[in-house]
DNA sequence: CGCCTGAAAAGTGTATACAGTATACACGTG
DNA sequence: CACGTGTATACTGTATACACTTTTCAGGCG
């Protein structure tokens, strides 16, 4: 139950039912789910650390509100742990792992634009299996914290995927894999990643102020 | 109190008085600190999410086992956060943040060698500064998650501090830094922590065996 | 009309109770 | 003598109760 109330709070945060700065009542959430307030606690906890909720003491929980600068910063950081991630998957990954990845980038195209969140969960795919691919564990799970975070951030920002430039990244990336050149993975990843913020910072210029989902 | 648990529970685990693979009971710690399960609960939870306890679920929790392949992950994950932060902290670090990070450095060698705890601190504190000198909280605190982990390994790696070569690296990270040589302050960091992995690495394998804190 | 005050309502933090489950140990069986 | 089974104990997960704090809102005062 602890797993549900944990699941349901996620969905609603990401899915925007529940906006930024929202102050989330225990009683109030037990009582829609019909559960008791103890599991809603500790899910609220494990959110707090994840970054998705804001939890003050004596004072409750609220949706977390992230600033342009916070976004900025995620993104640098995701791209430092993508291009490591790119490198070391350019020396460790299985066969097995490439031809995974080639696959993803196979389904990506056969989705059509419209169909965004299942778009967005396939590009989700193929990024945790190149940060697997690296066999690196410990790059792995802190990757997959970051991610969280940011998916606060994305959950607002649809229809930017599959921009032009994003097809033609993902193959140099695997490309550069599948020729086992390390440094080209590194730099292509580094660049996707940092072309992929300024479209998400611009796209939040457009369309919002100082803070946002 | 649920704060009281967590220090009493990290405390004990990284001082070694509970050694990795201990079982810990939630009714036996709550009545030998004097205060319920719930705190107790919500402690272990949160140390299970900074990688300090494994929660098998409806089995209870035991101190993580740590192995030699997970020290040299996390200290190569370290490694890459910590170059960055040096790079950034050459290029954004204040006047004030400068001198704090000397002030430092001189303080480690007014520390006689057998204060090995006080040592331990002001290294740790040396460190903090440096990446909180990137002035990216996102680094800062990916980075700090990761150290929570590591300090189970340093627990019982003590005298392995000031090595000849640490202090040398240290300065040469702080010079870097001063002199606003960004790549070169990056390469730096980089240097200390692997070899500090090495050393660390190197002990362990001299008094244990595939597992140990 | 605005601001302060104070009481009521709602909420957080901790303790405790209870049901279901895993674990350990002893006994019986092959 | 080894192994499986059954029972008793201990523990986890959830629910509920209670004290104390924060928030809210209405009424009185300046």
């Amino acid at each position: 139950m602890r797993e549900a109330a944990y699941l349901h709070l996620r969905e609603s945060i990401l899915s925007g039912i529940l906006l930024p700065g929202t102050r989330i009542s225990e009683p109030g959430l037990a009582e829609s789910l019909g559960i008791s307030r103890t599991p809603v606690r500790e899910a609220l906890q494990r959110l707090s650390q994840e970054g998705l909720v804001e939890l003050s003491p004596g004072r409750g929980a609220r949706v977390r509100v992230i600033t342009p600068q916070e976004v900025r910063e995620v993104y640098e950081v995701r791209a430092l742990l993508e291009a490591e991630g790119a490198r070391l998957a350019a020396l460790n990954a299985t066969g097995a792992e490439l031809e995974a990845l080639e696959e993803r980038l196979e389904a990506l195209d056969r989705i059509p634009a419209e169909q965004y969140p299942e778009q967005m969960r396939v590009d989700f795919e193929f990024h945790s299996l190149l940060m697997e691919a690296s066999h690196n564990r410990t790059l792995v799970r802190v990757y997959q914290d970051l991610r969280s975070g940011l998916a606060l951030v994305r959950a607002h920002q649809q229809t930017l995927s599959q921009h032009p430039k994003t097809r033609e990244q993902h193959h140099q990336i695997l490309k550069a894999l599948q020729q086992r050149e390390a440094e080209q993975a590194a730099r292509a990843a580094r660049a996707h990643v940092l072309y992929f913020m300024e479209v998400v910072l611009e796209a939040a210029q457009r369309q919002g102020g100082q803070q946002w989902t």
